[in-house]
DNA sequence: GTGAAAGCGCTAACAT
DNA sequence: ATGTTAGCGCTTTCAC
């Protein structure tokens, strides 16, 4: 079933059904009554790629993310999915591993899919221009952006918090609860991540209270998951273990972190208070709940999703938005006595 | 930059690059590499439009999920989207509402991207095969199957665990430790989804022990998530909660219970044990452990693809899975003395 | 308001 | 081994 098998049972010629297709107004009532009725009773749906082929384009956005079954981006991808797809796009899915360049996989993607724009969730901070002439569609990236002053603004799209701010909210969180002793529990895969940034806030905090900061506080994991965080906190408290309060820098490394406390003997919050950054669902149904700062993450997907759409349709320019966090209260953190 | 110019630049005609292309063995060595130099200078990548519209096929592969964000399922998702990348093909992926159709969505999206195949993530037990023409690609149902008989075998391919035997181990083990009365915690949208087979496995194993099998025992929620369960749990307690052992049909609506459990001054295991279905990573973090029957999300995954791709390669037919799971114990379990 | 016809970039007969 | 050519299904001038 054709365009052309449509023209024919219709009776009118293909030109006047590609014009009813795409709501044209030049189609007299009758005609487009008619048409839009074989339509629907032949089932009939256009072929995409000779839409595609004809405009030079395809109607496809790709996801670029390191880590699908991260939970913190789950809640990111359905909303850029259901974004993506109530804009008349389709959402194309990649996963990267912790290693590979995003950009590098992001400019393959564009070439052969012919993609209209890209969203990266998850990405290094210290992109350059010449990164950056890999891509030539449209591209925001989602929940990090570009710190280090390697980009101007005007060069890239993003959609974030403040990731430096919010960590060192929490880790004065910590403070006013009279805790002095802060570990920070991080990774330490690469300097220019988002588990760097959320460590720069835990530091400024630190210093800013004159508080000694030692090495054996900062406990570092080389994997964002939970049991590189439980396995690296086990062995911080093998290691003697010498602080009241954990800043953690993501919930699900929090998670592990409890576990490790808590079959060390410590009890969360009574032995060690527990703060972390991201407020992902299940955090606030474990014991104690995790205290932590929520980020919006169904907002930080649609906002990340109607910038590129302006930028593909609208041809507006660049943006960045910077998404405030809530501290959500849980119990995992009290005043030290 | 398209295969004109390449033929053009390369001295040689447009089928020579074509075939160099598509690597065909009908080229001399001489004008291959002519070829291939050209293609590699100009950084040419081919038109996928133009090539789906000539051969009427895409390169993309469908996932079809209801609800991303349910952490069950992500897993499964990173394994699909790296066997389908792996295979040279394209993942698109759509969710879908818990009270849209699954098939018809699929329907769509195989004849608007001209889909080689697809795999449905979550999906109701009853299609018929009335529903299933609506498909004319390959598919494969992932963590559920056909299993009230609407549909014969040779119809669709499956990769899931046995769940109503899962179930009915599950209860066996409260059972075991001693447990008569034991509360379902189930979802009651749908009598034709993955709750209702465990359900079954649940009743089964109730009736054989001889126990009664009342009303207030069996407690419902309308949606798979924490909050649900967590809220009709605390339902149930508030309304007498005389139960001393819950099975819950998944972890996520396990650990909503155990907050529910825990807000109505019962300890689980002291005061009342938790058992589930699935095997969420997170689920072993919290406290106490939760026991639970884990199903092989990453196998699941990556056999559903090959399935998928063995029908559309080979042409071979349907095939069925049913993978092993295996109890975890946690210590969300424990005799009744 | 409508239609004829020229491509979009590629593949696959069919020649040579 | 290589080239010519006819489409794949659609959009879009351009003419009427």
């Amino acid at each position: 079933m054709t365009i052309k098998d449509i023209a024919r049972i219709s009776g009118v010629s293909i030109t006047t059904v590609s014009r009813v297709l795409n709501n044209r107004p030049d189609v007299s009532d009758e005609s487009r009554r008619k048409v839009l009725e074989v339509i629907e009773n032949n089932n009939y749906i256009p072929n995409n790629s000779a839409r595609d082929l004809v405009k030079t384009k395809s109607d496809a956005i790709g996801l670029v993310v390191r880590g699908v079954s991260n939970p913190f981006y789950t809640d990111i991808i359905r909303a850029v999915e259901s974004g993506i797809t109530a804009g008349g796009y389709t959402m194309v899915m990649q996963q990267i591993g912790s290693n590979e360049d995003e950009l590098k996989r992001a400019a393959m993607m564009e070439r052969e899919k012919r993609l209209r724009g890209l969203i990266l969730l998850g990405g290094r901070f210290d992109y350059t221009p010449t990164d950056l002439a890999l891509l030539n569609v449209p591209f925001v990236c989602c929940s990090f952006s570009n710190h280090y002053g390697t980009l101007t603004e005007k060069e890239y799209s993003s959609v974030s918090i403040a990731d430096k701010e919010t960590a060192y909210q929490a880790v004065r969180h910590l403070i006013a609860n009279g805790h002095r002793r802060i570990a920070a529990l991080i990774t330490c895969t690469d300097d220019r991540s988002i588990s760097q940034l959320r460590y720069e806030g835990y530091v400024q905090a630190m210093e800013e209270a004159g508080f000694p900061l030692e090495d054996p506080l900062v406990i570092c994991t080389d994997t964002y998951n939970i049991q590189g965080a439980y396995q690296a906190m086990t062995r911080a408290l093998d290691d003697g273990g010498n602080f009241t309060a954990v800043f953690a820098i993501s919930d699900n490394m929090a998670i592990g972190a409890m576990r490790a406390l808590r079959e060390n003997g410590r009890a969360v919050p009574e032995d060690c208070s527990v703060i972390a950054v991201d407020g992902i669902e299940v955090s606030d149904y474990i014991d104690p709940p995790l205290t932590t700062f929520c980020q919006p993450m169904e907002e930080m997907g649609r906002h990340s999703v109607e910038i590129l759409l302006d930028m593909i349709g609208k041809h507006s320019g660049n943006r960045h938005e910077t998404l405030p966090t809530v501290l959500r209260q849980g119990g995992s953190v009290r005043p030290l006595v």
